[in-house]
Order: C-alpha cells, then structure tokens, then sequence
DNA sequence: AAATGCGCCAACCGCAATGGA
DNA sequence: GTCCATTGCGGTTGGCGCATT
C-alpha cells in the first residue's frame, strides 16, 4: 500500500516536466526502446519513477499523438463509444489513433459532459435527462393515478371549459371520478373570480397535489373564461417527445409543440388548436392565454432545446444554460403565473 | 494593480491485472 | 499456490493561465 515501491526508495522528482527531462528520456526509448519501464529513468539518467517516464511517454512524447483539438467526427465517436463502453477511456482510445487515452477523458470531463447536459442528455446514461420538474411531475401524476380519478378515453368537448389536465404522461389522460354534466369531461375547474385568478387556482392546485394526501380540489361550479386575460407559464425540460410532457389543457384547446415557422423563428410556435391528443406538446417553455371575443386562445414558446434559451441575468457567475436550468426549475417550483416576470425576461438565444 | 474564481489538463495515486520466479 | 515486481487503468488532484471583480 500507499506510494509505489520505485518512488520511495530514493528522492524522486515529481510533478510537471523540464523540457531537459523530456529530451533524456525521449533520446533513450528513441535509441533503446523503453524495454522494463523500472529500468528507464536510472539508464536515461532522470530522478523519476518507471511510472512517470512510462506516462509522460505514453502521454506526451509519443511521436504518433496527434495533439490539438478534438474534431466533429472524433467528438461524435467519442460520445457514441462511451454510449457502448462507459467509463473504458483506453478502450476508447483505441478507435482514436493518436488520441491518449488521458485525453479523452479530460475532454470528456471538461467539455463533452457539459454538452450533453445542454442538449438534455444524461452523460452517464446518455438518456433524456430526469430532472428535479420531472420528479414532482411524478408526484403529481401519481396523484392523478390515484382512486380520486378515473381514465378518460375521449376528448374534451365542451369548447368553453376552463379546463385543465396535467401530467407526466403522453396520454391518455385521467379525470375525476364524480364530475358534473357541465364539466364531465374536465379534469379540474377552475371558477373565475375577483379575488382569485384561474392562475392562482392552478397554482393551488398543483401545490396541494405535490405535497398533500389530500383529494384533489376542484371547484363545483362551472364558470366560463375569465373576463380579463390571464398569463399562464409552464416549464419543462423533456426533451423527447416520446418521454414525459408535463402540458396544460384550458378547454379543448391545448398547444402543440411542432416546430412551426412563425416570423422566420422556427421554435416559436403561436396558439395551436388541435382536437388530435397524439400531438400533445413536449416542449412547452410557456403559455399565454388571453381573450378574443368569447374564445380563450393560448400562444405557447416551444424548446425543442433547453440550451436554446437562457435566462438574461447580471450574474455571469455560471453558464448561460446552467442559468436556464436554473431559471425552469425556479419557475417550476414558483409555479406559473406567480413570476411572470422571469419569464417574460427570458430571451432566445440562437446562437447557442 | 491585486485578489479571487474558475476551467482545463498534466500528472499523480491507488487498485487491479498480469506474469515470472 | 503464493509472492512480488511490473504494467495498465481510471478517478482525482493541483497548478497554471485566463477572466472577472
């Protein structure tokens, strides 16, 4: 145990090396070939142990490295290698030619993680990353799978329900058992009152679903939209449509998050009204409902890419993505139309 | 200008595997 | 089969340099 039996017989050097150390050890393997690695550093007359020269040769001084920076197609091999080995960075290695294995693992720690954070993968497993939002998203759809509620296999049809649905799951969705004629079709309803926003009833909602046992609370009466429009945010960070979607449904309207050209932005997508359930949104960054004439229209931002939009902030202590992930999460927790104004401050960054 | 923070990466460390006596 | 030296591997560390305060 503890330091190698060659690194404490006698006083050797560490640490990084003098441009001398590398030339007397590359003449020797040079001329003589490293043969016994314990033997290398007394026969080319450097104070290191076997270990250090071997690595500084395996690492540096080998004349077929390739050096600088990693391309496209090596970052993409890497990746797709690491997929299938894991943590096997010599393993890996071998598909880079001149590529150390060292190498690849520091890039990976330091840039190629990073990245598959931004894209909403999972570095370690390489899946859709399970985030804080998805596991209270969890919580509320085990509550909604609960005996209060009953599955639904139709559609909403009363156009002016102010409706709501939510899950963590793509369909079908689940409703309450003892519903009225009115409402029968609603999963929760929300009245509209002077006191208390459709907003605030979502967010009551959804908080007590989160953190109680208690029935679900649903309003009796139904009411029809609210006279003064009203913002609604929503935050997830799925990023497939085949995984979870945590959405809203006000009437029987919903959004969809195709990627629809509107004013050359193609990951905006305005008010969608759609009957089809199968094409239920994934990538809501956030709604906005309001009144137009009698009917309750909603816009909704998509994100296919949780990297494609940050947060504007003073602080540039972290990441404009770690700040977006912290941005959605904060949201999610405040829960929507309590902190409008972040929302409203974020701003789509293209470039990322 | 100095202090501090942070990311990158070369090198170290400990452990496992290997091979020879 | 056992011991021990050596090699290989992957996690971790520490220092350097750049950016920010």
């Amino acid at each position: 145990m503890g330091r190698h039996s060659c690194c404490f017989k006698q006083k050797l050097r560490k640490g990084l090396w003098s441009p001398e150390e590398d030339e007397k050890l590359l003449n020797y393997i040079t001329r003589h070939g490293h043969g016994c690695w314990s033997s290398v550093p007394k026969l080319a007359g450097l104070q290191r142990c076997g270990k250090s020269c071997r690595l500084r040769w395996i690492n540096y001084l080998r004349p077929d490295l390739k050096r600088g920076a990693f391309s496209q197609d090596e970052e993409s091999l890497i990746i797709e290698l690491h997929a299938a080995l894991g943590n096997r960075w010599s393993q890996i290695a071998t598909r880079l030619p001149g590529r150390t294995d060292n190498e690849i693992k520091n890039f990976w720690n330091s840039c190629l993680k990073k990245k598959l954070r931004r894209k909403g993968i999972d570095p370690t497993t390489h899946k859709p990353l399970i985030t804080n939002e998805l596991q209270s998203l969890n919580v509320i759809d085990q509550k909604l799978t609960s005996s209060e509620v009953v599955k639904s296999t139709g559609s909403i049809n009363n156009l002016h329900d102010q409706s709501m649905v939510v899950s963590s799951q793509q369909g079908p969705w689940w409703f309450p058992a003892n519903t009225t004629t009115t409402n029968q079709n609603s999963a929760f309803c929300f009245s509209s009152s002077n006191t208390t926003t459709v907003s605030d009833q979502i967010v009551s909602l959804i908080s007590s679903m989160s953190t109680s046992s208690s029935p679900t609370p649903m309003t009796s009466n139904f009411s029809p939209a609210p006279n003064n429009w009203e913002q609604l945010n929503y935050c997830n960070t799925v990023p497939s449509q085949s995984n979870s979607i945590y959405s809203a449904f006000f009437g029987n309207q919903y959004t969809e998050a195709s990627q629809t050209m509107n004013n050359n932005n193609p990951l905006v997508d305005q008010h969608h009204h759609h009957q089809d359930m199968k094409s239920w949104a994934s990538e809501i960054l956030h709604y906005t409902e309001h009144n137009q004439s009698s009917e309750t229209v909603i816009e909704a931002e998509v994100k296919p890419d949780i990297a494609n939009y940050y947060w504007r902030s003073a602080s540039s202590s972290s990441s404009p993505n770690q700040e977006a992930a912290t941005l959605l999460h904060d949201a999610n927790v405040e829960v929507y139309g309590k902190n409008l104004q972040k929302l409203n401050n974020m701003v789509f960054d293209q470039s990322l």
